[in-house]
DNA sequence: TACCAGGTCCTCG
DNA sequence: CGAGGACATGGT
């Protein structure tokens, strides 16, 4: 396929997506985390459910790496519930959170200022991080230039006739046939979940 | 009621 | 490795 045109085809059907603008908010380590969260949240869930979690953790003022650290694992779950697999997800994210406690001295920020490649191998290290949400973390939290792979983008591919077996040929595709830029990344791959939703949305109406 | 949703890990052969 | 299964809620 065409990459450049299909992401013109996306932005005349679908419009400005912008998902999570975190590098302009105010408290960006408040934001990226949030984002990280949501990325482990998300894994093979609706986003729908996941927003319920995070409103969940907003209120009970758990956004932040200690607080998630901290707390008892049973009040995470119940927090974490309507995101499904909550036992799984609320032990993934005490993970993560200590993870960087320990690496980074709490300096969740910090993180991000190391080499890419170096950054990503750490994150996948992390139990319960795979390569779709480590992607995503750097992607949208981290700000970095790293096409995202998942359902939506397989489907995608396969609608115009693409099909490899390996996540990481997905990106490489992606990769070197587009301007290297994150604000790029960050919209295509936001317009192809637009283009996936709304593709499922047609096949039951069906 | 059944099926699906922006995966990941573990186990077994 | 690689196939197969477990993990769980909420929407349609």
């Amino acid at each position: 396929m065409n990459v450049r045109r299909e992401y013109e085809v996306l932005r005349r059907r679908f419009g400005v997506q912008r998902w999570w603008p975190v590098q302009e908010t105010p408290d960006v380590g408040a934001a990226a985390f949030e984002m990280c969260i949501g990325a482990i949240l998300t894994q093979n869930t609706s986003w729908q459910n996941v927003e319920k979690a995070i409103e969940s953790l907003r209120r009970a003022n758990a956004l932040s790496l200690h607080a998630i650290g901290s707390m008892r694992l049973p009040r995470l779950q119940s927090l974490v519930r309507s995101s499904g697999y909550y036992r799984q997800k609320a032990k993934r994210l005490k993970t993560f959170s200590r993870f960087v406690t320990e690496r980074y001295g709490g300096n969740f920020k910090m993180m991000f200022h190391q080499p890419l490649k170096s950054l990503r191998e750490e994150l996948l290290s992390i139990n319960g991080v795979g390569r779709e949400t480590a992607d995503s973390m750097l992607l949208y939290a981290g700000g970095k230039p790293i096409f995202v792979i998942d359902a939506y983008t397989r489907r995608f591919c396969k609608a115009h006739g693409v099909v490899f077996d390996d996540y990481d040929d997905y990106r490489q595709y992606f990769e070197e046939r587009v301007p290297k830029r994150t604000r790029f990344y960050q919209e295509y791959h936001a317009l192809i979940v637009a283009w996936g939703k709304e593709q499922s949305k047609r096949k039951t109406a069906r």
